[in-house]
DNA sequence: CTATTTCGCTTAAACGATTAAGCAAATTAA
DNA sequence: TTAATTTGCTTAATCGTTTAAGCGAAATAG
């Protein structure tokens, strides 16, 4: 892009200063007495030569860039898709542009994924925090930079979020089963001590104490970095040793996926043999024979939240907002 | 951000110009022959004040921001989202960050994504173009960005592209068909002027002309922006039109969903009653009874090498470099 | 007719970094 | 001893915008 038209241009071209152009191409023409032929004339040159805003130059003297950095676990995952999606409509509507980062859940990636957005001057962060990365968000809380977690958060720290009640979500996910006539309830969950996925299994246990089927808790926490296979092999392990469970709650959606597999693998018929409610929908499911019951994230909400909650705090950084929001119980024939 | 420490604070901490401490922690020590004492002294000062590089200061002096745009027509769909995952790791090694847009196959949508990018300055773009928006791009190209078309390009522009040979991946799937006794094969596109879409029908044409089919071919172009419900309504009617169609080829993942969906609803017994072959898999078809016979697209090579076709126009905005690159026939039950 | 206000524009600094050019002191060469 | 070179640093311009401050000329007020 080398030919670039800068507002020195326009304004040799019109023979001004170049403040008038700026104050023109700002609409400020008023408030700062152009006169009309000469706004004219400007808006005339802009056109004709084609000027384009160079947006760094103007962020690099505005002190604000426009610019929101979202990191998520991994974009190509299609709940943070969908929710990328919602960030960015709603960040135009308010002239961000989204610069893009995946973690991978992991704390040394998100880590040089910080520093890159925020060495960009991004006006803020929507982030997924990773295990383990507690520190990272408190020192760059500390150093004033307006952040939002989304989808979990760290208790111990006063920062702002958007998140499911994810401990409400689990607790009416295993009633539900409870009230079908399931007793013998496992958890198939990720390993993991951030709070999402500790509210997750802390509502099901609950459930279970509140039935009185405490007995009959039985959680398999998988690593996040098994690969599909390992994580069939885990559940088969799991199921093997715990031959009574007659339901299984899972904790995410990849989770269900693999699941179901070797459940369809084994022939296991659900939901006579096998009762099953998983988080997060997804259209696969669909082709189940039996079709799943899914704990619904309100996805639209969460990622318009997380914006406007982002755009407050850039406005006020001294503010800190909290959403913890519900989900929605979409019963199907996988859990009857 | 307030209180962002700069070079001029480390300068006047260790006593020195900006002009030194800019070369040291540039690493042009050497070259610009600064004494060791001052050396050590600004890489001291400069962690002791925690300063991070203001990259935009740097964009706007270097005329590089070190960033890609990448549009796309909708993160949420996991094959672009896959994509986009693919492409910010490879761009991550050269060290480039992604900014992202989604164009919904809208040209109004993509014309303004293209503005506001090329706004921030982007070093190159990787565009899915949308339909009818070949004049944006020859203009981009003309005012001398550069620029990668991804998963389709226009034949009547010059313009460097990273794609799929669509035409060649339905010529093979068709005659896979064929050659499995199918006869009667119709297909299930979308409606769009674009070269990827225009060629995975023609792919499809040619092959039933090959073997003598012509008269069996059957084709329905369905809008991109109808519902699920509509699309669904579509296919059946198309169904129900020509009762004697033996298999389908299905132009897109989505298409596949919502053409399963209501062969599912209806009984239809795949491949008995219905041989089916689709593009781009999908965990959900894994559930479906019959496993789904796919052309799989290498997106990883897709990302990697539009990121690498970018990287070398950035150096040389003279080059044109094009890839169609191979699909793979993944075989399953449902075309058998 | 002079003093004040308004009008319409320009000047120049600033944002934070990079880097060509230059300059004094120290060193080496002749 | 003088000239030339090397060393080690500083100065200042630059990238493209924005915007406070200022400055004549014209208009209005007194």
């Amino acid at each position: 892009m080398g030919n670039r038209v800068r507002i020195k241009d326009i304004a040799t071209k019109v023979g001004v200063s170049t403040a008038l152009v700026s104050y023109v191409l700002n609409g400020k023409e008023k408030e700062k007495r152009v006169g009309n032929e000469l706004v004219k004339k400007i808006r005339e040159a802009a056109i004709e030569l084609n000027y384009q805003p160079n947006q760094i130059a103007r962020s690099l003297r505005n002190g604000s860039t426009k610019t929101i950095g979202l990191i998520v676990a991994d974009i190509a995952i299609p709940f943070f898709g969908q929710l990328a999606r919602v960030i960015e409509d709603e960040a135009a509507k308010s002239g961000y542009t989204l610069i893009l980062g995946s973690s991978d859940e992991d704390a040394n990636k998100q880590n040089s994924l910080i520093n890159t957005l925020s060495h960009r001057q991004v006006d803020g962060l929507i982030i997924v925090p990773a295990d383990g990365t507690c520190n990272q968000i408190a020192n760059l809380q500390k150093r004033g930079m307006p952040i939002v977690l989304m989808d979990r958060y760290f208790p111990e720290l006063n920062v702002s979020h958007v998140c499911l009640n994810n401990y409400q979500a689990s607790y009416e996910a295993v009633g539900h089963l409870i009230k079908k006539g399931f007793q013998q309830i496992g958890m198939i969950a990720y390993q993991s001590g951030m709070i999402h996925m500790r509210e997750r299994i802390g509502g099901y246990r609950k459930a279970m104490e509140t039935a009185n089927l405490s007995e009959y808790i039985k959680v398999i926490e998988i690593p996040y970095h098994f690969t599909r296979i390992q994580t069939e092999k885990t559940i088969e392990q799991f199921l093997d040793d715990n031959k009574e469970i007659e339901a299984l709650l899972f904790a995410t959606n990849s989770l269900t996926t693999a699941g179901l597999n070797f459940i369809n693998k084994k022939g296991i018929k659900v939901p006579d043999q096998m009762g099953i409610v998983g988080y997060d929908g997804n259209e696969a499911f669909d082709f189940f024979y039996a079709p799943i019951t899914i704990v619904e994230q309100p996805l639209a909400e969460i990622g318009t939240k997380s914006v406007n909650v982002l755009t407050d705090l850039i406005s006020d950084p001294t503010k800190i907002i909290k959403y913890d929001l519900s989900h929605f119980l979409n019963i199907r024939n996988s859990s009857s």
